[in-house]
DNA sequence: TTCCTTGCAAACGATTTGCATTGGA
DNA sequence: TCCAATGCAAATCGTTTGCAAGGAA
């Protein structure tokens, strides 16, 4: 993570209070199992470890207005499921290892000198392309730790 | 695309039987309109496309069917729909453009310079993260022509 | 004849929404 | 106090499946 837990919610806060959304006890368990998650995290998988204290319908409300407020993004993956994670300027750029046993999407940060390879081929591909690239994924497939 | 038409169907029509599954009149249908997008179709657009002639529940279970057979693959995009498209052997290797702004997906063949760049991040990525990757998949978000 | 395939409708699972109630600034 | 947030249930939407009828080998 970019911030320590402590700043993370103070920036969230922050940004929270910027679109009139507040900062409220379900809000702070969902971000809280979102920072801790090692990758993106579907509603269900959230339900599944918070618990029926955040019944599924306001987590999904909750994710969808976090999401408004930029301090969480959505992929579409495994399963044909929508998982969330915090935004990249609060923890980070980085790529996803997806398994295609189990369906499990864990993140990957590439040290500089890879990222700034792909950054640059993007660039160039998008030039030649003639698409306005603003961003980038990584994908890759294959079998996690437990799986393989 | 790596066949003409002609061939293509002769190719589909070879992995079909293979797996014991006709190649019949309706997935003549689908597979066609799939080897003429630019990129992966959902079930749909193809619907929207092709007509009534193929009724959705059957177009699902053609897709599932020739994606079980080899011939197509699926991915999970915009709209958290799932899209299909020829195999890599029937239609080459390449990477995805999505459009943030109308979620349309094409596809982009890249250079074989850039291509081998990038197998080549991917490999060193696999050893150093203990995932043992088998494929890899590159996808540029941004705006598309009509959108930009 | 033997199976695979098709089409319609019903069933499903993920996600969204209406509405009355609760809660935070 | 006032409006956003919540919780439950009902509604949606993409996708799957049961089942009886149709079609190719």
């Amino acid at each position: 993570m970019t911030f320590l837990v402590t700043n993370l919610d103070r920036e969230v806060e922050r940004s929270l209070k910027a679109s009139d959304v507040r900062y409220t006890r379900g809000r702070k368990i969902v971000l809280t199992a979102l920072a801790a998650a090692e990758g993106p995290r579907s509603a269900a998988e959230l339900h599944d470890q918070i618990g029926p204290v955040v019944p599924l319908s306001s987590l999904y409300r909750s994710l969808a207005v976090m999401e408004q407020a930029g301090v969480l993004v959505h992929h579409f993956g495994p399963g044909g499921v929508t998982r969330y994670e915090l935004a990249e300027w609060l923890q980070g750029h980085h790529h996803h290892l997806i398994c295609l046993n189990c369906g499990s999407v864990e993140d990957l940060a590439l040290p500089d000198s890879f990222e700034s390879q792909v950054q640059r081929l993007v660039d160039e591909i998008g030039l030649a392309a003639s698409f306005q690239a603003s961003d980038h994924a990584l994908e890759i497939e294959g079998l996690c730790k437990v799986c393989s």
